[in-house]
DNA sequence: TTTGGTGAAATTGTATACGATCGACTAAGC
DNA sequence: GCTTAGTCGATCGTATACAATTTCACCAAA
């Protein structure tokens, strides 16, 4: 499922709004490495555009907090330290039972029908190995939120809703431990059958552990080189 | 008290940040008229900057919701319609009782004297009739809960707040009645005193209906002649 | 070997130039 | 007189040019 439409020929009208879902694309998927420079002339020469669309593209990213930009030295992936990411988990447990609750209040049997579709979708990936499947699972594991968003009608919540996703699969992928990331599946697909129920409480309930249990999965240690690299600078 | 810091001579470092926040100011003070064209070349020429700055921060706004950017014609005051307005208090019930009890877990004495003080400045300002009075008395009134969500120590719920705060400034100034914004303040200090009691979930139940009083004192029947240029724009 | 400084190369910040698009006005035709 | 087509002006979209800053390699001195 390609992101971006790819027209018959490569001749693609190249605006910043594509660039900056590929480089987004990228860093979710986590074909860039947080940390990775993003210069540019070099973005530009891969776009085949000037440096003005590649700069307001990365101004956008930098926005959705998937990029820092650093004044006179460029752009660079972000490179979330374990405060940041403590800080995305808090808010997502606090603002999601609340989508929840919204989304439930419209939704109907096709409604559902989507949530179900998605779930299995979900369940194929986790059965597969594979880098390539794991990006997947990452990603088919935050459309299950981001879809929930969408079904409040709330603009303004969908929106908040897809940058703290995009950031937490940054997160996840930076500090993810491949292993137990499977047990969401089983967690997503309860809180439909809650929800489906008129169970919100447990819903809302059952959506805060999943919450702690993608954190829980990761394992936030100060390390690498780069935190030294972080830790100078400011 | 100015936002924007003047130094002795008018030679300021102008940069794409300060113009940012001139134009939001401007806008969240009504300085702007919502559906004022913003020419990248006329504000350009008000700050003695190239387009090229101008264009920067017009993006931004844009993200933030203050500004409609619409391709080949230009940048615009943004203009809520009352679903967007809807969307937004919406949001703010979602997530402010959430901010509130995460901002009661860090708060201390120094918290509440801050707390009280800007109350205090508040309640001056009502005392003041005029509409540069009323314009301060709009922004205090969106600072108490700004505050709030800086004492969760969260940059992320912060940044959330802050353009929810900023949207809800503009849409009030759009569609508020002048006469009741009163009661507001004496629900800003009975959440605090709630707060320092300790009754969060009082604190919460007063949060949530001073934010529907908000709502409740627009007046967003369709009207105005702008309202018919948006209709036939789209 | 390490430290410190200097200069060139690379990269970003900002301005400007030029082509593209939109809107308004005018004029011609029905 | 109203509609419609065409031109002109203004404004935006994108590329490029130039200035400012940083980075890095190189060399000299301790």
């Amino acid at each position: 499922m390609k992101t971006a439409a790819l027209p018959t020929e490569d001749q693609i009208d190249v605006s910043t709004q594509y660039i900056r879902d590929s480089i987004r694309d990228a860093i979710v998927d986590r074909r860039l490495a947080p940390g990775t420079k993003l210069s540019e002339a070099d973005v530009g020469a891969l776009f085949n555009v000037s440096r003005t669309l590649v700069r307001g593209a990365l101004q956008a990213l930098s926005y959705e907090g998937l990029v820092n930009v650093e004044k006179n030295r460029g752009a660079f992936v972000a490179y979330p330290s374990p405060e940041e990411a403590r800080q995305i988990f808090a808010t997502r447990r606090l603002i999601e039972p609340g989508i929840l609750r919204e989304a439930a209040k419209h939704m109907g049997p096709s409604h559902f029908q989507h949530l179900r579709q998605l779930l299995m979708e979900e369940g194929r990936l986790m059965g597969e190995r594979g880098q390539t499947a794991r990006r997947a699972e990452i990603k088919a594991s935050g459309d299950f939120h981001l879809m929930l968003a969408s079904m409040t009608g709330n603009a303004v919540m969908q929106r908040f809703m897809d940058e703290l996703v995009a950031r937490s699969s940054l997160v996840i992928a930076l500090y993810g431990q491949s292993a137990i990331s499977s047990c969401g599946h089983q967690e997503h697909q309860d809180i439909v059958t809650a929800i489906e129920r008129g169970d919100l409480d447990r819903a809302c309930h059952l959506m805060i552990h999943h919450i702690d249990h993608i954190e829980a999965d990761l394992d936030m240690r100060e390390n690498k080189s780069s935190d030294l690299r972080e830790a100078f600078k400011l």
